[in-house]
DNA sequence: GTTAGCATGTAAGGAGTTACATGATTTT
DNA sequence: AAAATCATGTAACTCCTTACATGCTAAC
């Protein structure tokens, strides 16, 4: 448990428990939340409903005329007892599977629902991971004297910065955190 | 032909111009030249390899004994006339393929062998998809009420300044390109 | 009346990972 | 003698995209 491709599964279930959405409105908040410049497909969205359904974490809602006139057949979606739970766990999962690139970004999306001790550790955990990528990075930038052009070099050193620019964004929120939180107060 | 998927091959090829390589070799340097978080795996590498082999782009050489004692078997791949002259095509095609977040990386590392009209076209290109991606955000952001907490805003600043960050890279080096290139002299 | 956006899906395929399988060489 | 690193590969699987297929509704 705990699959490396949970993202979606994860985004999908806390925008639900926001509020019931049928999967045409579900994909354009998904083109925001996940900030993947492409966007989602219904390839890949409607199966996935499907396997939510599957599991018991969702149920569809076939005849849900929204307000006004009646338009024409959507299938909202709404989270279960169990689909609360499920998501609930997962968000409390602070290990290295909520470090990656992807699934990060859906972890901090849901911060305001997260306790603070595994937002720290979440937050900790991403900046050491991009610490490494970092001097993995600088150390084969010096033994390897190939491929030294101007470009492969400007190449470089952007990468570089831009990694050093995120680890600073972490510690600052870490620091944040540290002292009070952003401005979350869901704890008592 | 210029399949999505294209950027590994773009790399080998481009690597093995450089030099001949052998399979575990090249990794290393595919793992900084594509610059994902993660590292590839052989399950691609190789056979990624053996299809540009069967391409006719590349060639195996088995029996390399590499410079003092004979080591263990190393396979060196290395260019054919065909792979250097597919590989120059791939160089000037400078249309939307190369504007990806996954294959310009890969494109500027070449630069170097790109002439100048190309780089400038792959370098608006980019900047302009990013431009998009930029408004697309802004836009959701302002009509789009929903999920207003403070760690989903921090997390929006944050990608905006980024993506903002990015094209003024860009928008330097558009600039420095029309104003004699970077350090690079390869046309007359 | 036609274009653009809303709405739901399926089938085939691409690009990559993980886990497995094997063994040589170098360093500690 | 053990551990790390070098070196090559395969099979099964995952996640996602593209292309297809269908039809309603609102705006110009």
């Amino acid at each position: 448990m705990a699959r490396r491709g949970a993202a979606l599964e994860v985004a999908v279930l806390g925008l639900l428990h926001d509020a019931p959405m049928h999967g045409y409105e579900l994909r354009k908040q998904l083109n925001v939340l996940l900030g993947w410049g492409r966007v989602l497909s219904y390839g890949t969205l409607y199966p996935c409903l499907k396997a939510l359904g599957a599991a018991g974490y969702i149920v569809a809602d076939e005849s849900a005329a929204p307000e006004g006139r009646s338009r024409r057949t959507r299938i909202v979606y709404r989270l279960t007892a169990e689909g609360k739970e499920h998501f609930a766990q997962s968000l409390e999962e602070s290990g290295p599977s909520a470090w990656d690139d992807e699934s990060f970004g859906v972890r901090f999306a849901f911060f305001a629902r997260t306790d603070r001790a595994s937002r720290v550790r979440i937050l900790e955990g991403r900046r050491s991971r991009l610490e490494e990528r970092l001097d993995t990075v600088r150390r084969s930038a010096q033994r390897g004297r190939e491929r030294a052009d101007a470009y492969t070099a400007e190449l470089q050193r952007h990468g570089l910065e831009s990694v050093e620019r995120e680890i600073s964004w972490l510690t600052d929120l870490i620091d944040r955190e540290r002292s009070g939180g952003i401005t979350n107060d869901d704890e008592k």
